[in-house]
DNA sequence: CCGGTCCGGGACCGATCGGTCCGAATCCTT
DNA sequence: AAGGATTCGGACCGATCGGTCCCGGACCGG
């Protein structure tokens, strides 16, 4: 048994994917611009990676994670205070924006450069959406809105109007306005309860 | 002079080419194909565009109109009422995520397909945003707003994440709830004048 | 030191891309 | 009917796509 495989490989070349996929788009990326820009052998990707849908799935996966993480870091120190954790996820959302190379919600991206429901990305970016919206309802509800449909309804709006205004417009854009949004949004669908 | 071109020609191409580029994105439909739907020959399709660069940015200019015409139709039956018009703008567009076959906006599809600043339709696309806030701020001004570019940027989040959350989730999605949704910003934001 | 494993690099494949060009059929105008 | 412009449809081009295969060198364990 002389030697090893180096087990980190996968992760490493999904560095350089994410990087390229995120800054240019799934469709412009070569899998030969993966290679060089990695600096390893066809041989090494392909045993990684069964193939190019392999790769975006696999970018996708790590995307959602970061939201996952996002969503979780939004949360600390707001265990009890579902709509605080409601708000700042908003914000932290925004601040996103400011970031420099912001490229918008990799997901959001990759969903849309593929509108086939039957190709894996789709599927993948699909799910994704589903749990989110399922996560935004769950603080919604414990928040104690009135009506947490239409809240969650309201700040899906807000996160996604952010990924899209952001990329569009940058800095300047209307993610500057988010976070005050997102509170009064909240602050009213819970004092909707009284009414 | 023995026969004149047909003048009608870019423009059913032109037909041809935005359902293509919106069902599938741009990136996913090959001039051929353009082509065999048409069921015209290479040499008309390169004749009325010097290429698919120019044939996207015919595309993108089309969805420019059309939104647009929608701003417009929007706007009818409510010259004094602006803030009125901003509502009904926000309806009209979650109204489309109804439509069968909602693909979201071409614009912003095809703005995130070609990330490169340098490229002619990534131009377009920015363009249209730039003309699209200058509009809404436009409205939002003459409601009389206390701060028409907060509004501005609350009723901007609302309209992309109608397109983003409609292209994510469907009909089942967001965009039921943000007619409502923008009806109270806009009160709101006209209320806050007194305050 | 030696044998085996792994990996970088590139040749190669078929398919498809955007785009050019041309022959033949078509249709209008005179 | 004749002539000429227009259009169809496909051959063709170079480039690039995703993907396979293989060689030679680097590296490690026995």
């Amino acid at each position: 048994m002389p030697r090893k495989p180096s087990p980190d490989a996968r992760e490493r070349i999904l560095d350089v994917a994410t990087r390229l996929f995120t800054a240019h788009g799934v469709h412009a990326v070569g899998m030969q611009q993966v290679i060089d820009e990695f600096g390893c052998g066809k041989n090494l990707l392909y045993r990684e990676f069964a193939g190019k849908d392999d790769l975006v799935v696999a970018y996708l996966t790590r995307c959602r994670d970061t939201w996952a993480c996002m969503y979780e870091q939004a949360g600390v120190g707001r265990e009890d205070d579902p709509a605080g954790h409601l708000v700042a996820l908003v914000e932290l959302t925004a601040a996103k924006v400011l970031e420099p190379d912001y490229r918008g919600c990799g997901i959001h991206n990759t969903h849309a450069e593929f509108p086939d429901p039957a190709h894996p990305a789709h599927k993948v970016a699909a799910e994704h959406f589903a749990t989110m919206r399922e996560r935004l309802l769950d603080l919604a509800t414990r928040a104690g809105a009135r009506d947490p449909e239409t809240l969650t309804d309201r700040i899906l709006l807000i996160i996604e109007g952010i990924y899209t205004n952001g990329l569009a417009q940058g800095r300047n854009g209307a993610a500057r306005a988010a976070g005050a949004f997102a509170e009064e949004v909240v602050r009213s669908a819970l004092a909707d309860r009284s009414a």
